[in-house]
RNA sequence: GGGCGAAUGGCGGAACUGGUAGACGCGCACGACUCAAAAUCGUGUUUCGCAAGAAGUGAGAGUUCGAUUCUCUCUUCGCCCA
């Protein structure tokens, strides 16, 4: 008997899929779509085993649909531009392009060891000008919509990266990158007006069923809608300055307003800008990041000016005006009213310095003089202190009532505020998609034409020079446009840009004239089902949901609102640890054990190893195990088959050496049955009813876990499969029934271990092209003996098999009579007696 | 500090709408094959107990005839936000 020689099995079967375009996808009326995409990866250099779990779901997700009788599109790409391929071109002196060129020939063809059915004839890559110059246009017709606009603002900078970050590259303070702490400054910057979308983005976040609950609560917390009032507060001590508007959540708190603060980009700011002192605290101010995070963290501090505020509901209170840098300016109006007893930054302001702590919110169980002490009180409760406000529940009556009063008496109005703001975009990097726009002389910002479009990178560029490499690129950077001499712009877009449409692109890939064919979108969009990193929860699919607003708005071609219909977000793929004695990390293939307890380093067997906790891969920690490596000892199918099992697709998964290796051996085993079941040359002739019912609830469960990913169950059903048919194989007589579930069971691996199970398929001369998900016979999945669980004052005590036809008071009579039931009933009243049809008895009786 | 989620054998994990807890895999033990080992195959494997039996899904309560599943409180861990 042969072993399965999976190398070459495996080489085959991606050639013959190669060669027939087996997984070619065209649009086709007739049938239901089914758009499965997985999230295109940068191409590093290396697949790692994150990529592998990823696309291994997608692909077994594809295939399924695809015996189900779905036209399925499951496209590849790469999110080629961005930073790690700069830093790398860097360090070895060569131009992007090229270093990231390589990493995709070498992740591609790693992908193709995976066997995924992937319609590679659409591949994209974002960095190809082929793709962005359809960004660049889509670019220009959303500046034409006024969703694109440019201002002057600050940002957070990487002093080490010198480049502008997004509030969420910023951790703790510091380049999520570079580690170094953000600094801030003043930049001119293009942004998409993400929120001309809030309400949309939050309202619509209700239409999708198919998205995890958690993902949809974050992203409804990050575009934080809040509802509130904007105040004038009236200022006393200025001739300059007469009112300072402020937006406020808690009104019904403004009997407890003890201090104004402002941040210092306050347009009032300028009237300090001769104050040394001033100059002094707002250079402190920078040090801290733009971030609500790294705000949050900092120490207050405050500049106390001369100016006095008038609480509009109590004229005779008048309390200090500070700048402070713990207030935003882009959030509200960048003026906020302290209320120390009811806001823990406002009472760690005012404890500092030394300002009036006036408690105004009492909790329901407490007494009217209940008093703030160590920190704010914010929870639920009644207004206390503040004249016709008392008695009020905090918090929606007292604030709905607070908002009434004060827009009666024209102090104030009502206002909803987003945290949301607007997306910058703009990056002072070299690696990315040119921003079409130039400048004339006068500074007027210029689109450039369509026909002129792609603005392409200057293929030759220093990137060791600081700052932005573009702008040195005086060649490039000088252009005429409509016989204008024009300079132009030097920063290139974030690369969350290239990945806010591409799943649009891989609709109609090979267009050359426009981004997508709205009729190929009409019947590929939205995409059924994305699967990716839970990472992405927020940022990425946020930006495409705007995305798909922004091209649909005022466009009488695509009308859609949400790309993605269905989302899944996997797991990690985590490995043990392994330090030296020197607390240096050590990859797992330079240790080894021998008892599985203590382990050493393979060069060099004196030197312990000390084992750390299992953490989700990364290079920093070289707790990696490359898949390339696997897939060559263990083959294609054996790794598809661990990614799965073990754990549930949601969450992290265990990379394990025992794991992978019990993969291949099933892998053998199923291979040795199958060649058993082809060498037969036995006819059978007695049907068999247990085989027929096994095959039909067996496939029935695959398919009902195949529909809700758990594919961790579904592996546990394949092990179950292998058993059953192996001992019936060793039967006397298989059934005249055998090869027909045989079959059928091949094809329901397909999706799973394809390569294996084509080859098991085409040895028992079955077609391979053009499977079909078998039909299951319904008759079989009804049992007819049924398992009564008897239990006593609801303790199990014995399991009756009888048919199920029998009648529920002939089967309680039986039962009672049964020797051991009868011990516990005998004598006793039985108080009562439940009974689930087909399921269960239990007895209550007197103890 | 807030939000969300999780906790089940030695380990990863199963258990559909409350109804036989521990599927399946790993590991371990014993047995077969072998001079031997590896590989392979078979049997067993929640704990306590010789057994009958009892206990048991992070801890404590509650609802229920019946709770891994529902409710409340707490502990620990993870993720996200501040």
């Amino acid at each position: 008997m042969e072993r399965y020689n999976f190398k070459l099995v495996e080489k085959k079967w991606q050639e013959h899929w190669l060669k027939n375009k087996t997984f070619k996808s065209e649009i086709n009326k007739d049938k239901k779509k089914f758009y499965c995409l997985e999230m295109f990866p940068y191409p590093s250099g290396k697949i790692h085993m994150g990529h592998v779990r990823n696309y291994t779901i997608g692909d077994v997700l594809s295939r399924y649909k695809t015996l189900k009788g779905f036209n399925v599109l499951h496209p590849m790409g790469w999110d080629s531009f961005g930073m790690p391929a700069e830093n790398a071109a860097k360090q070895n002196n060569l131009n992007p392009k090229i270093w990231t060129e390589k990493n995709i020939e070498v992740m591609k063809s790693q992908l193709k060891m995976l066997g995924l059915s992937v319609d590679w004839d659409r591949e994209i890559s974002t960095c190809s000008p082929e793709y962005f110059k359809h960004q660049q246009k889509i670019f220009l017709n959303l500046f034409d919509k006024d969703l694109v606009y440019r201002k002057e603002s600050y940002v957070n900078w990487d002093p080490v990266e010198k480049t502008v970050l997004a509030n969420e590259q910023v951790i703790d303070g510091k380049g999520w990158r570079s580690g170094a702490i953000v600094e801030r400054k003043k930049l001119n910057q293009w942004f998409f007006r993400i929120s001309y979308f809030s309400e949309e983005l939050l309202n619509d976040l209700n239409k999708l069923d198919n998205w995890p609950e958690k993902v949809k609560i974050m992203q409804k917390n990050w575009i934080g809608k809040s509802f509130g009032c904007e105040i004038d507060f009236q200022i006393e001590g200025s001739k300059n300055i007469k009112s300072i508007k402020c937006y406020t959540t808690r009104p019904d708190t403004l009997f407890g307003f003890s201090f104004l603060a402002l941040s210092v980009d306050h347009p009032l700011s300028k009237f300090y800008e001769n104050d040394s002192k001033f100059a002094e605290f707002k250079k402190a101010c920078s040090k801290t990041g733009t971030t609500e995070e790294s705000i949050a963290q900092a120490t207050k501090i405050g500049f106390k000016t001369e100016l006095k505020a008038i609480n509009p509901l109590d004229k005779k209170s008048k309390v200090p005006v500070y700048f402070a840098n713990f207030v935003l300016m882009d959030y509200g109006f960048g003026a906020v009213f302290g209320c120390p007893a009811h806001d823990q930054r406002d009472f760690d302001f005012a404890k500092k310095y030394n300002l009036k702590i006036k408690t105004v919110v009492k909790p329901t169980e407490e007494n009217d003089k209940f008093e703030v002490k160590d920190h704010a009180y914010v929870g639920p409760g009644i207004i206390i202190n503040s004249e016709f406000l008392n008695g009020l529940s905090v918090p929606e009556k007292s604030i709905n009532e607070t908002i009434k009063i004060l827009e009666d008496k024209k102090l104030g109005k009502k206002k909803i505020n987003y945290r949301l703001k607007d997306w910058g975009i703009s990056r002072q990097r070299y690696w990315g998609c040119p921003i079409p726009i130039a400048y004339d002389s006068e500074n007027n910002v210029i689109k450039i034409p369509e026909k002129d479009l792609p603005v392409k990178l200057p293929e030759k560029i220093d990137l060791n020079t600081n700052g932005n490499p573009l702008d040195g690129q005086k060649e490039w950077k000088e252009t005429i446009i409509n016989g204008k001499k024009c300079k132009r712009e030097t920063d290139t877009l974030d690369t969350f840009v290239d990945s806010s449409w591409y799943f649009l692109r891989f609709c109609s890939a090979n267009n050359k004239k426009e981004p997508f064919d709205s009729k190929e979108l009409d019947y590929w969009m939205p995409v059924d089902q994305y699967i990716g990193g839970v990472e992405h929860a927020i940022l990425h699919l946020l930006y495409s949901r705007f995305f798909m607003r922004a091209i649909s708005l005022n466009n009488n071609e695509t009308k859609l609102k949400e790309p993605f219909e269905g989302l899944f977000t996997q797991g990690m793929v985590c490995h043990q640890t392994y330090k030296d004695e020197n607390n240096n990390w050590i990859y797992p293939e330079e240790v080894s054990s021998d008892d599985g307890k203590n382990f050493y380093q393979i060069k060099d067997p004196s030197k312990k190893i000390i084992v750390g906790p299992s953490e989700s891969m990364s290079k920093s920690k070289k707790n990696t195990i490359d898949p390339e490596k696997i897939i060559e000892i263990y083959g294609a199918d054996a790794v598809r088959l661990f990614i799965l099992s073990d754990s549930p697709p949601e969450k992290d998964v265990q990379w394990s050496d025992t794991g992978i290796s019990a993969s291949f051996k099933f892998l053998q085993k199923l291979w040795s049955l199958n060649e058993k079941i082809c060498q037969n040359k036995k006819k059978f002739s007695i049907f068999d009813g247990e085989l027929e019912k096994f095959s039909n609830q067996i496939i029935k469960k695959l398919n009902d876990d195949l529909e809700r990913f758990g594919f961790n169950v579904v592996i546990a059903s394949i092990y179950k499969i292998y058993s059953f048919y192996n001992q019936q194989t060793n039967k006397e007589d298989w059934g005249s029934n055998f090869n027909k579930n045989y079959i059928n069971i091949l094809k329901i691996l397909n999706p799973i271990i394809p390569h294996f199970s084509n080859e098991c398929l085409e040895k028992l001369k079955q077609s391979v092209e053009n499977i079909n998900w078998p039909e299951i016979d319904p008759k079989y999945l009804e049992e007819e003996i049924i398992n009564i669980v008897t239990q006593i004052n609801g303790k199990k005590r014995k399991v009756f098999s009888v048919n199920k036809s029998i009648n529920k008071e002939t089967l309680i009579e039986n039962i009672k009579k049964d020797e051991q039931i009868q011990k516990y009933v005998e004598n006793k009243e039985i108080l009562k007696t439940i009974y689930i049809e087909n399921k269960l008895i239990n007895f209550i009786i007197k103890e």
